[in-house]
RNA sequence: GGUUCCGUGGCCGAGUGGCUAGGCAGUGCUCUGCAAAAGCAUCUACAUCAGUUCGAAUCUGAUCGGAACCUCCA
């Protein structure tokens, strides 16, 4: 097995492919900004999740031992830096009439289910905002303390000015201050606390109706949305790790902050590689929730929504997605969505098939390529089109010892079983379909009664019964279909 | 307006300076009681215009078109 630790990973930083060397091998700090708990999550957040549910199987498939840690923002999410410290989901209570906790519960509740359903592994670590409270507030601390922040009517600002007089505020999103200030000069008016544009809150002075709040040396308030990736980064993975990654809509300002926050306090650049996922869109724009034009999950799976033809099965999407490079914008579209999920049965049924194969003396299958070709591309910056193209070559392969065309040794094919196995199942984490029901031995064995019965039928040239059959059991979405000398049956979508 | 990125065949999507991924759909053939599946073959390409080069879809420039970000977003 080639499983070579070659791996190549696109950095944002430098926006070029580098080698990837961990900080402390064998051991591998990822850090992925997870959602705020406001409201449902929509598929645009599900794919960017299951970019790096990827980069997290695939670096465990290369021996690393993956730190895997995902926050729940739970409190801090500003509307605005400018208002009175209201963030999400208090506005959210509000509106739905209960505590911020409950809708906190609610909707991190829906993320789990919704994100299970995709398959994506949970983290090592799940950390809230909630629960970072007193390392948020030191953390502040540290950046007064270096004078790089201040506070002005009990809330906290970062002084971007005095940081980026030694340090590069930018870097990452490739953003100018001057420039940056001549876009948003409105915000200079209007009787701002901050001292410059480009400050933003690290600690927010809450207003009296303010539910969530908490005490500090500035007085009552709620510590700022960028601060607890920093805060929580820092605290489980250590003052710098390897990867950090984040929806590209994220690279400025919250990464930037980050960044900024981390120099600030510890004087450390936290992020040896940075990564970014891009949008899912609809109709070429960006699929989000203030756009009004996402999907639920819900919605997709039951085909309940104006955009869609049909459902689509989770896997069906998760396939989907996983033919485009995570880098670029993935549009929605039927016959796209249509497309994959062919493809996904197409890849399923050889895989079925591969379990049955029958060994020969030798192979006259070329395996290596096929398995070389996989790590290579998936070394290649998590390339999954690619590799999912080298194991449409091996369907190919398959299915030709399947027709007695080509012939693999019995070493061989288990090693070829191995690798789909890993490949399919672990790396690109997608499910069997209908696990649950073709596991039950009843069905296979009433199946199996079922199947005879219309071979019998078939050697009596009684056709009438033998397609009755096969009509009767399509409407159950049981499906059979002849090859040379016996019957394969299975469940459809 | 600024920053970054993209424009590949009916649809989706990789990709390297020369040997034209892959999936879906189409066409023909093989197999087959029929159907499906599968196999084999095959048809549609690299936004436009210049330039560099022996050779460019791949490099450079311009043009056109699109997207994301520019303090809500994964």
């Amino acid at each position: 097995m080639s499983k070579k630790k070659s791996l190549y990973i696109y950095n944002s930083l430098s926006r070029k492919k580098e080698f990837f060397e961990p900080l402390n091998p064998p051991f591998v700090g990822l850090y992925v900004c997870g959602p705020t708990v406001y409201s449902d999550v929509h598929l645009g957040n599900v794919r960017s999740f299951m970019t790096f549910d990827v980069v997290y199987r695939y670096l465990t498939y290369l021996g690393y031992n993956v730190r895997y840690v995902r926050n729940i923002t739970d409190v801090g999410h500003l509307l605005d830096d400018s208002d009175t410290g209201d963030d999400k989901i208090e506005k959210r209570a509000r509106l739905e009439k209960i505590e911020p906790m409950e809708i906190v519960q609610k909707y991190t509740n829906g993320f789990h289910n919704t994100v299970n359903q995709f398959n994506l592994i949970p983290p090592s670590i799940e950390p809230t905002a909630t629960g970072h409270i007193v390392e948020q507030i030191e953390m502040v601390q540290r950046i007064i303390k270096n004078g790089l922040a201040y506070e002005v009517n009990g809330s906290v600002y970062f002084d971007v000015k005095k940081y980026s007089e030694e340090h590069h505020y930018g870097e990452l999103s490739g953003r100018k201050l001057d420039e940056l200030l001549e876009q948003t000069r409105d915000n200079l008016e209007g009787g701002d606390e901050k001292k410059y544009f480009a400050d933003f809150a690290i600690w927010k002075k809450a207003s009296e109706e303010t539910i969530m709040k908490w005490d500090s040396p500035w007085g009552i308030g709620v510590p700022g949305w960028h601060l607890e990736c920093s805060v929580m980064s820092t605290k489980y993975l250590g003052q710098e790790f390897d990867i950090h990654g984040g929806g590209m809509d994220l690279k400025f300002p919250h990464h930037e902050c980050e960044i900024a926050q981390s120099v600030g306090a510890d004087g450390v650049n936290p992020v040896k590689y940075w990564m970014h996922g891009n949008m899912l869109t609809v109709n070429g724009t960006k699929m989000s929730k203030s756009l009004g034009n996402s999907f639920l999950p819900h919605e997709l799976i039951s085909g309940d929504h104006p955009l869609l033809e049909k459902g689509y099965t989770p896997m069906t999407v998760r396939f989907f997605f996983l033919q485009a490079n995570y880098k670029s914008t993935v549009d929605f579209s039927n016959d796209a969505l249509q497309g994959a999920e062919k493809g996904l049965i197409k890849l399923m049924n050889a895989i079925k098939t591969l379990s049955k194969l029958i060994s020969s003396e030798k192979s006259s299958i070329d395996l290596n390529t096929i398995i070389t070709n996989c790590n290579d591309s998936m070394n290649d910056d998590f390339n999954t089109p690619m590799t999912i193209a080298h194991l449409f070559d091996g369907v190919k392969m398959i299915n030709s010892i399947n027709d007695g065309k080509a012939t693999i040794s019995l070493s061989d094919l288990e090693k070829l079983q191995e690798h789909y196995n890993i490949f399919v199942f672990e790396i690109l984490g997608l499910l069997p379909q209908n696990t649950d029901s073709s596991n039950d031995e009843l069905p296979s064995e009433l199946m199996n009664i079922i199947i005879e019965l219309r071979k019998k039928s078939k050697e009596n040239k009684d056709w009438d019964t033998a397609d009755l059959i096969r009509d009767e059991l399509k409407k159950l979405n049981i499906s059979i279909k002849d090859t040379k000398d016996s019957s394969v049956w299975n469940y459809e979508e």
